[in-house]
DNA sequence: GGTATTTACGGGTACGTACCCGTAAATATA
DNA sequence: TATATTTACGGGTACGTACCCGTAAATACC
């Protein structure tokens, strides 16, 4: 354990300069009563003057209570496979913890049915918590989670989404403004010409400004580049391609000269369909997420890049947040922006999430 | 620890179940000798049917003795500074592994020089040594110090460079045919003219065919898609750009319509302060990549596109990857090619190496 | 002044594994 | 058959920390 020189200082050196026993040391790096105001500033003096680190691994061996994340995240459906990557990473990262002793509980809720996430809030609450990993898609509800954590002094981390005025430990996820300025680039690197460029999206909750912010990073390339690109938005409720094929049949239909479309999230596919049996291969068309139908299309050649921010990532990065702040008692990034990876069919094989 | 129900099965419940000692269980486990052959197949059936999984962290804080890795990269010098990022991955690794009693001893040598890499070599091999991390630059040499690996029965992982023929655990790096062919879609994406590409390689060994590689890449690109441009090479063995400045204005006179430029390594600042310097920015450049001149080049728009291989991930995994070998005896992917990232002005600033 | 309570601390055991040392039984050697 | 050697195994301690329990001393209460 030690090296060859066998240079560590543990609470036994400590106690021993201090003239103390371990257990009074204990008691003092772990903030429990029963020492002396004189004793304790000693051992804190010594604790700091010798830049102690405590062993991780003999903290997790000797302590006998196990360490307890809960995660809420909506469950994966046909509707979009989205989730099923950052559920990767959180098992990942479950799998390197467990021998720390820390123990994952999962829940999951309907991304139509804002009742299911406060149902499941409500039991997550009433069980053991030490710290909380949610993706906050419904506002309201997300900051009364969040209130209730706040409360308890339970951390926990935003994926995907965030709230930007609770007191998270940390927010995982994309940068979406900028995520838009590298889709707009795309669209409109191959050729300049100023036909104008639809941005399209699909979702049934109202509730997230996702679009919207990704949609003001857009009109800002488009500005800050001098293009005159005209920006036509189309909002489609309904996730069915019956629902998806009227709207953009008739946007097209009004606007005829769009060669351009930007969707603002994983059912890019759904357009690309529309555009193969359209026959409009042409259109140039970029999304978001390595999901296999988006890679399918890739492939084809009907969307032409696939902007991801490592969902499997963030899953991990997520968890491993919360196991560095509560058991290491390490230092976290508030805002934790992942990498805008572009996808082609020329990289996607290597691109693993 | 174990969590609630106490389910946890460790060589206490072997030991029950077996009606022997822990310390024989323990024999069985690693391996060693005095234990029947009966004995031993008990056991052994035990832990099977039970699947018996060691618990790392007291396994570790058991044994007294640290386990060594050492590395054997490239000094990061002012000609690139490529080595930095993997250097920071490998860092990282060793603060995260630190408790677990893993030691790290760092080696380096000259690109320059190839006597220094076996001066380090025969240093690293003196030492303890229970696994190493190493850059394969020079050929014949790395072979000499993966054949005394193999003798003694350490596992080596190379990174960034490979040895396809050696028998080492893992290769951590580019897939350099595919990065190519990323590479010649993003250099004639824009505009279908059929002039002329140059690939450049500027590089005073020429000990590595990775530019061989990364051109086979680039001309199966333009092949497989009916592109008809010609493809110009050129070798340029010194550095400095007085030499670069001196063979780009050679071949630009005597291929005046080449309007696209790949440098297959991170010296693409070269050939951008080159663009700058006479006035032809229209050209198109492509390189390799994220370092602190190459993104000043990007943001200046002379530089279109870097390509970029996580060098950091690289060597965090490299160790990682021994890590997960000599402690937790986990299953390693031989081939672990890293993601071909494309890095522009508008992702740039999320790319976190 | 005597008893009850609190404060401040030490002893000691446990976590799950590694490994040293000791020893009875089995086998080899004389 | 007696002694030397090997084989096969168990006891027990250590790793560094957490935390239970016990207790002398200090303080409070009547």
């Amino acid at each position: 354990m030690a090296n060859e020189e066998n240079v560590y200082f543990g609470v036994k050196e400590i106690a021993k300069r201090a003239n103390v026993s371990i257990a009074t040391v204990d008691r003092v790096i772990h903030n429990r009563t029963g020492v002396s105001e004189k004793t304790r500033n000693k051992i804190n003096a010594i604790i700091k003057e010798m830049d102690y680190q405590p062993n991780i691994l003999a903290s997790r061996l000797a302590s006998r209570k196990p360490i307890h994340f809960s995660i809420l995240i909506p469950h994966s459906s046909k509707d979009t496979r989205f989730w099923e990557a950052p559920l990767l990473g959180i098992n990942r990262a479950e799998k390197e913890l467990k021998s720390y002793g820390i123990q994952l509980k999962y829940y999951y809720f309907d991304l139509n049915d804002r009742a299911s996430f406060v149902r499941q809030s409500d039991l997550l609450l009433s069980k053991d918590l030490d710290g909380l990993l949610y993706s906050p898609v419904f506002v309201d509800e997300a900051v009364q989670l969040a209130s209730a954590c706040d409360r308890r002094e339970v951390p926990y981390v935003f994926i995907d989404a965030d709230l930007p005025e609770a007191k998270k430990l940390s927010y995982i996820g994309p940068h979406l403004f900028q995520s838009g300025f590298v889709g707009a680039k795309l669209l409109t690197y191959r050729t300049t010409t100023h036909h104008p460029l639809l941005i399209v999206n699909i979702s049934k909750s109202i509730e997230n400004n996702n679009s919207l912010t990704i949609a003001a990073g857009i009109r800002s390339y488009i500005e800050n580049n001098g293009l005159s690109n005209q920006l036509v938005t189309v909002d489609i409720q309904d996730t069915d391609s019956f629902a998806v094929a009227r709207h953009l049949t008739q946007v097209l239909h009004d606007y005829p000269k769009i060669d351009g479309i930007f969707v603002t999230n994983s059912r890019v596919s759904a357009v690309a369909a529309f555009l193969a049996k359209k026959k409009r291969p042409e259109i140039r068309l970029i999304g978001y997420d390595f999901l296999k139908e988006n890679c399918q299309y890739l492939q084809e050649g009907l969307i032409d890049f696939l902007i991801c921010h490592k969902p499997e990532e963030q899953g991990y990065r997520g968890i491993m947040a919360l196991y560095q702040n509560v058991v290491v008692d390490a230092p976290i990034d508030k805002m934790q922006y992942m990498p805008i990876d572009i996808i082609t069919t020329e990289n996607m094989d290597f691109y693993g999430n």
